[in-house]
DNA sequence: CTCCAGTTTT
DNA sequence: AAAACGGGAG
């Protein structure tokens, strides 16, 4: 009983358009480093956490460098948290990089640092939720698997609904749909990054990035432009704001808890500690600030030291 | 000002 | 269900 979404007459592109995309991705997929069978099962664990809120462009040049220094769970597993945060710079977030390390911890401990290889093993890790262990069983160990994120939300729904996909979480129909249209994986290809369905996870996710976007979709440049509903009805609502208004950044305490993070990041070579005196510099509402030092304290970010001076745990 | 390969906490 | 959590790019 597939009754969740009342679709079910509409959906009969698929086949079509899975070649299409296929094709589409061999000739035009971004050449990143952990694509292409190069990156092992934790490697493509780590690009997928450090792509979580963060474009893969910037991600590039930082899992680069973090995947020569830490090249497994366990390497990672053993590094000084102030390291694994300063590595971690300005790719937003910074609470995702103490997650990964405990997430390689688990992994190095319970797992004899080899990822586990279902679903809600991965889930289970720090820092992994459903899109991430979707991800990586699919990415990394060649599942058949559904992989629900925002690029792919918005191509499904357009290509096979011809509406915009509503903001927030994704709905039980969008997870769904997502599953009625991934293709059967034939038994002939063993190729872990050659399945199909993976193609098609990839190819959907790839589309949504580049091609399908947001605000102004590339449709002249669309390979399955010719049988997307959405574009067949004349895009209705492209640009229609279906989220709920972001929090501004400016003013707020993640502006402040990155100010007192960049200020220890970028510490001169052998200090390891920022004086109360420098702090106050940083931002002149200390009510705030102080609010702020307390949660990155609580985050296990930083750690408060006598005179109120702080610096990155050990 | 919006959007981004989300997860966790409330 | 909603809020919190960075920072950069268009």
């Amino acid at each position: 009983m597939n009754d969740t979404n009342g679709n079910n007459a509409e959906i009969e592109n698929v086949e079509a358009v899975a070649v299409a995309l296929a094709e589409w991705w061999h000739a035009s997929a971004r050449d990143l480093p952990w694509r292409f069978g190069r990156a092992t099962p934790w490697g493509v664990l780590v690009s997928e956490v450090m792509s979580q809120q963060t474009q893969m462009s910037r991600v590039v040049p930082y899992w680069n460098d973090w995947m020569e220094r830490w090249p497994d769970a366990a390497a990672l597993a053993g590094a000084a948290k102030s390291d694994v945060i300063t590595a971690w710079g300005r790719l937003g977030y910074p609470r995702r990089a103490l997650r990964l390390q405990e997430c390689a911890r688990v992994v190095a401990s319970d797992y004899g640092n080899e990822l586990p290889q279902t679903y809600d093993e991965l889930l289970a890790l720090p820092g992994i939720g459903d899109y991430t262990a979707s991800a990586v069983m699919s990415f990394a160990f060649g599942e058949r698997i559904a992989v629900v994120d925002t690029n792919i939300r918005r191509v499904l729904s357009r290509v096979f609904l011809g509406v915009e996909s509503l903001g927030g979480a994704a709905s039980p129909a969008e997870r769904a749909l997502a599953k009625q249209v991934l293709p059967q994986d034939s038994v002939s290809k063993c190729r872990r990054f050659d399945r199909s369905s993976v193609v098609w996870n990839q190819s959907v996710m790839e589309l949504g990035a580049i091609v399908c976007t947001a605000k102004s979709p590339l449709c002249e440049a669309c390979p399955v432009s010719s049988r997307c509903v959405f574009l067949r009805d004349g895009r209705p609502g492209l640009g229609e704001r279906r989220t709920r208004p972001r929090q501004r950044f400016q003013g707020t305490d993640r502006q402040v808890r990155g100010l007192v993070l960049n200020a220890l990041r970028n510490l001169p070579e052998g200090e390891i500690a920022v004086d109360r005196k420098s702090l106050e510099r940083l931002w002149d509402d200390h009510i705030q600030l102080d609010r702020c030092i307390a949660s990155l304290d609580e985050d296990g970010l930083i750690e408060i030291l006598p005179h109120a001076d702080v610096r990155l745990p050990v």
